[in-house]
DNA sequence: GCCTTATTGTTAACATGTTAAATAATAGCT
DNA sequence: AGCTATTATTTAACATGTTAACAATAAGGC
């Protein structure tokens, strides 16, 4: 352990916060980073970002579900949504009408043809995520889950 | 809950890769947006970006950069690093000439009043670190920075 | 019912991410 | 030297991130 310096030991770097490569906004992005180039490749095989993948998988999974919930659990902020949205739309891989009860909500459902996307990329999807979990190992990918989500919970 | 029938029940599981909010892209994304969260409204008020931060740190740590071993530092992509140069340039807070050994580099070095910025934005980054350590515990950020970094470096 | 406030989604403007192609300069080979 | 391949940076085109402002609807108090 290295004893406290004062202002005046201090070197020209002094000023700086710390190294830059053992900075978690840097590691976090360069792990992101690193994981996504394993899939990116493949969803543009079948021509279709990495945004537009979550968001129908999430119709998917969970059915007919608003903007402001599909904003929510693909972590996608709502002005990036309404184009993706507009996007997909136009592509014929999901349908949006206003809700019935609340007017200002817009409900997604997944088309025919956004199934068919789920049918072919699911399985490439899911086989990359094996392999990087194997590679990785499954036991340290749940505990890296645990500590990222209470990384992004610190503040609640 | 309702019973609504969900696209999830017209066919196996299987087809789908699995939950949304137990993937390591996502996991990875909520986390570095929340750590991103405490850093941007400060950032703000200095008039910066988080990605023009990052490259006026780097030149301050490690004095003239080309500009590919910066994007590397940085972690920026080359078209993304020559707008950021660009626009920091203008504002004067670094400059930017061609190397002579090597003409199709280009050398960064950081101005004066890109020192301020550091001597301004510095502190209070640091500040804004070493609360977030303390809070998840600086044990536990060295651990998630080796986990992570091995995750970056899986296919090395 | 009317007015104020809050919520939902969109638009606008700018910055960055992403891939492919273009440009410029060097390195290497013969 | 001259030709070719490689490398560094830029440009282009489109998608997304980010903040602020706006429009439409809903909720609540009076």
């Amino acid at each position: 352990m290295s004893r406290a310096k004062t202002p005046t030991e201090l070197g020209p770097d002094a000023l700086l916060p710390h190294n830059t490569r053992r900075s978690l906004p840097i590691a976090l992005l360069r792990a992101r980073e690193a994981v996504m180039g394993h899939f990116r490749p493949m969803l543009a095989r079948h021509e279709i970002t990495e945004q537009q993948w979550r968001v129908i998988r999430i119709l998917a999974e969970s059915g007919k579900v608003d903007a402001s919930e599909m904003a929510d659990k693909a972590f996608i902020l709502a002005p990036s949504l309404t184009r993706i949205i507009r996007s997909l739309e136009e592509r014929g891989l999901i349908t949006k009408h206003k809700d019935a009860d609340d007017g200002r909500r817009v409900l997604l459902e997944i088309a025919p043809a956004g199934m068919r996307v789920i049918a072919d990329v699911g399985p490439e999807s899911r086989a990359i995520y094996d392999q990087l979990e194997t590679r990785y190992g499954r036991e340290r990918v749940e505990v890296l889950l645990d500590m990222l989500d209470e990384l992004a919970t610190l503040g609640d």
